[in-house]
DNA sequence: CGGCGGCTTGAGGTTGGTCAAGGCATGTGG
DNA sequence: CCACATGCCTTGACCAACCTCAAGCCGCCG
């Protein structure tokens, strides 16, 4: 449960416009619509002002007024919602190249929390500023629209996992959506990632209680289909795990704006 | 569980660039980014061709490829997810100026299904053609940013739902959150509105068996939270179901691209 | 009038939550 | 460098919640 303490606002270095197609965010939205040469401009006044936050420092929180968004460069955090009764939901797992304050800040006051689970580097850019970037540059709204799409799926299966799956199911999607997630952006290898949650915290995000995501995670690693060792993952079938949780790569795939054939 | 049938495609009235801005997605579209004569004249040329679906058609099949949007204009509609168990999750109720395809149709293959709860008049357009809007249109790209992300919001409460809210609490939240997008849209009163869908598929929604539902929805009205006569619903106590179901309207609200102050 | 879909109610069994205790690794301060 | 604290994993016992199955009922539509 995120300590509240101060976020501190760091000065990095300003990615030109020849590095900035590096951003992991860039890469997302160049590769759903392609991007020109001001588009990446623009995009790289946007993201002038870098920042750190360290782990379990609070980004987000939830009813207070921040409109601004945050984009992660490196590190992990969390998006939930905590409840009257002490229990927590993570609606998200936040990585590089998501955007914090989606969609949280797009209200007056934000919807959900968002805590750091390690340290992170973010990109801070006032919502008006964005609005602004929107309005301006076609291309890139369309790729948001896009980006938000693949959100709205990520979310949508979500619920699926909470609603109706099994708990043993529920894990399996959970560890292949991760793996998946983090393949897309490079932090991943073919079978193995950094899991950043305790399994308390696995336990918030698919709706189960911490002993319970134990002993279903033991179930797995003694059926051979997973192995863990401290927070590395390593998925051993991945057959059988995407059987188990009915796992279709599909809604994290690339967005292209067009069809290859049209 | 939707018969699976064929699609009619009835040519209806063509709206004029004047009427356009009744057209409950124009309407919201407009209240977060103002726009201008010819983002309206646009926005009718894209909603030239109207259709018509009868009660329990598939609009949208998982795993089919079919890229186009269809924007509802009247009726209601289940996105879900049917499982090989057998058990169904529904991601969202689909009403007036709701997008049907989105996200599902922005994949090569459908990532959801949807079907007609009851008849409803719907306009298609193909994705491309959208496509095509936002670019050239950036006030409309923009604005549909906006409607992502309120879409992004419901299905984030709608996790929290599923996976950590008591039964009850999950009841009392989703009847809020009916009541509250119809009367956004004009078809709800003050405190009753008209709910589309069964128990079981209640149960679909939020995760119960239909049993379970009914018993809850039972004791809602014997604590006089709630009263029910056919597919009306009626809100007897407001206040204590927004408590019981820690309901925040806050998440379907207006979202204008600028605060008023600033 | 007959059939069907949906509501209602009951009985029984399993799942998974809660509570609790112990172990292990890590990191910190003396 | 050791002692201690802290956080997390692990395991067990117990129990309530909720699912499943089943039967009866009502109202509506053909």
């Amino acid at each position: 449960m995120g300590a509240s303490s101060r976020r501190r606002l760091i000065a990095v270095e300003k990615p030109g416009a020849s590095s900035i197609r590096a951003h992991p965010l860039v890469t997302r939205l160049d590769h759903s619509v392609a991007l020109d040469e001001e588009d990446l401009t623009a995009l790289a006044r946007l993201l002038e002002r870098g920042t750190v936050v360290r782990k379990a420092e609070d980004i987000i929180v939830e009813g207070y007024k921040d409109r601004a968004l945050h984009i992660v460069e490196r590190g992990f955090a969390i998006r939930y919602k905590l409840l009257h009764s002490g229990k927590r939901q993570i609606v998200n797992v936040v990585m590089p190249g998501d955007i914090i304050g989606f969609p949280a800040c797009f209200y007056e006051h934000a919807v959900f929390s968002v805590t750091a689970l390690g340290d992170m580097s973010l990109h801070y850019v006032p919502l008006d500023a964005f609005a602004d970037l929107c309005l301006a540059r076609a291309r890139v709204a369309t790729a948001m629209v896009w980006f938000a799409a693949r959100e709205a799926a990520i979310y949508a299966e979500h619920i699926v996992d909470a609603g109706r799956r099994e708990p043993r199911e529920r894990l399996a999607h959970f560890l292949l959506e991760m793996l998946t997630r983090l393949q897309a952006i490079g932090d991943a290898s073919e079978d193995t990632f950094f899991m950043p949650l305790s399994q308390e915290g696995i336990g918030d995000v698919v709706g189960l209680s911490g002993p319970h995501v134990n002993r279903m995670l033991a179930e797995l690693k003694a059926e051979r289909l997973i192995a863990m060792n401290g927070h590395e993952v390593t998925i051993r079938d991945r057959a059988a795990l995407q059987a188990l949780g009915e796992f279709r790569s599909a809604y994290l795939a690339r967005m292209p704006l067009r069809q290859p054939g049209s």
